[in-house]
Formats: structure tokens, C-alpha cells, sequence
DNA sequence: TTTCATGCAAATGATTTGCAGTGTT
DNA sequence: AACACTGCAAATCATTTGCATGAAA
């Protein structure tokens, strides 16, 4: 349900943009959503080069979905990853266990990063909050070390 | 003042665990400490170039010395970045204007990602919180856009 | 058809590693 | 003297690009 719905408003969005919808880009598409979390290039053309998708198109269409806002980068560990995620702003809760990521909307968080900056003297023009522990599931798979 | 005191902060803890007192390291935190701000790995190889001092010596202290606490790494551009930081938990102000990077220790923050991470019945194990825009003195530079 | 997208392989760029020589302790 | 540290060059790894071919509109 869930993921037919993100995949379809995915694909309404390249429709609305004239971008051509070719099987690479919906099997790149379909890959992103179903892994409902975070992701590198390597896995995703790993994943793919068995249907013969190349690498430089696996990295054309990252890039495509990332700027359609479609996908969003993550930086918190030393490699780049990858998300689903909306397009309104928010903030991640990522699980080091089983790299699955949680989209959390957080108007105090907001509020706080104003107040941050203003008593900084700061003009915010960004910001990037991310928060890495282990989810619920991964909790009870290995209790609290 | 404060650069020295950083700069003597490094080699003390440098001394503590007997790691040893080299013409390049010496180089590299003073290069790092004069920065006041982010950089990059190749901006230091470059600096540093010039006075003989090789890459992967650069690369190799760069990673002693974040494994030591005394630089931290940067996530939110694309591209990795370092800046000298205190060893206990903080955040950074980034300014995109002169990429300096201020410090800032927020108890209101790490009360925050503790109420979101609980209400996700997520356990948090650490964050990252930049904040990017400019500096006062950037905003004077260029008034707001 | 016309134009855009793809795959391949080569090009880049960043970072790491092997190794023989060098400097520190 | 012993061993860690360094520079160099080669090796890796991630990402990008050039170009001829193939597919979508």
C-alpha cells in the first residue's frame, strides 16, 4: 500500500517534469522505495547490474531523484547514502542496526535551531539534524549493550 | 592566545600517548589550528605540499588526529571536511560565506533528541546537528539575498 | 524522426597502501 | 639500535564523462 502509493507519486512526478519514463528509471524507482531505508550507489548498482543496468545510469538517476527531491542524501556516516523521503522538511532517525530510516517533522526542532542561531549573531540558512541509535525492532534483537 | 592554546592542547595530548613529535605533525595541527574553520583534506595537501609534506602524511594525520578528538569531521556539503573542535559533545555553526565553524554546546538540543527519539520509542546513541548560513560578518559582507 | 537516455569504458578525484629510506626516542 | 614515520608511486574506490547505440515520444 504504502509503497504502490510512493511509487506512484514518484512516478507521477518524473510524468509531470516530461522525463522519460524508461525501464531503468522505474526499476531504480522501485528498488529505492522497497528498501525503506538508507542505501549507497554501490548497493543500488550492485542490485541492478543483474538486470543490466549500468553504473553510470544507477548514478545519473540518483542524482535525478535527490534533485526531483524524491531521494535525499545522507551524511552522517563517512559514506553517502541514500532515502526515500517527502519533500517538506524534516529530519532522520536512522537505525544502525538494520539501516532503516524514520522521517520525523519536528517544528521544535525548528523553533530551537532558530534560537540556536539567533543568539549566535547567525543566519540559518539550512540545517541537518540526524539521529542514529537503534530502532525498536533492533532493540529487541540485541538488548541494550 | 587562543590559537596557541590550542596548539598546546594538541601536543600535550599528542605527548600523553607517546605518539611521536614529528616536523610534519607539528605542520599539520598548526596548519589546521591557524584555519579557524572547515577545511578540506586537499586543502591541506596543498598548503602543505609546498613545504614538503606528502599526501598520505596528510591524509594519516588527519585521521589521527579525529581518532584523538582533536578535529572532528563535517558531513553536510558533499564533500568532507575537518575542523579543530573540543573533545566534549557540540554542534556546529557552519558559515557558507568563509567556511568558519563556531562551536556551540546546546543543552536544549540534547533534551530535544532525547524527547524525539523516545517518542519514536527509538534509542538514540548519538546526533549530529549543523546548522548552516553566515556569520555576522559574512552578512555585512553580503547583505541579505 | 527527433531527442533523450543508456551502456561501456576511459577519465577523474579522493583516499589508501606497499615499501624502502629517514628521523625520533 | 629499534621502530615508528615519511614520501613516493602505485593501487583502490567512488563518481563522472565522452561517445556511439538504442529507446521513448
Amino acid at each position: 500500500m504504502e509503497l504502490a502509493g510512493a511509487d506512484a507519486r514518484i512516478q507521477d512526478q518524473l510524468n509531470e517534469r516530461g522525463i522519460r519514463n524508461t525501464v531503468q528509471r522505474r526499476a531504480i524507482v522501485e528498488a529505492a522505495v522497497r528498501r525503506r531505508g538508507r542505501f549507497t550507489a554501490n548497493d543500488m548498482v550492485a542490485q541492478l547490474a543483474g538486470r543490466g543496468i549500468g553504473r553510470a545510469t544507477v548514478f545519473r538517476t540518483l542524482d535525478l531523484l535527490v534533485e526531483m527531491g524524491v531521494l535525499e542524501r545522507l551524511h552522517s556516516d563517512a559514506h553517502h547514502a541514500y532515502t526515500v523521503c517527502s519533500t517538506e522538511h524534516h529530519h532522520h532517525l536512522i537505525c544502525v542496526g538494520c539501516d532503516t530510516v524514520e522521517e520525523i517533522v519536528s517544528p521544535a526542532t525548528e523553533g530551537l535551531v532558530q534560537a540556536i542561531a539567533q543568539e549566535a549573531g547567525f543566519q540559518p540558512r539550512g540545517h541537518l539534524l540526524e539521529i542514529l541509535g537503534l530502532c525498536r525492532a533492533c532493540q529487541q534483537r540485541a538488548p541494550a549493550s
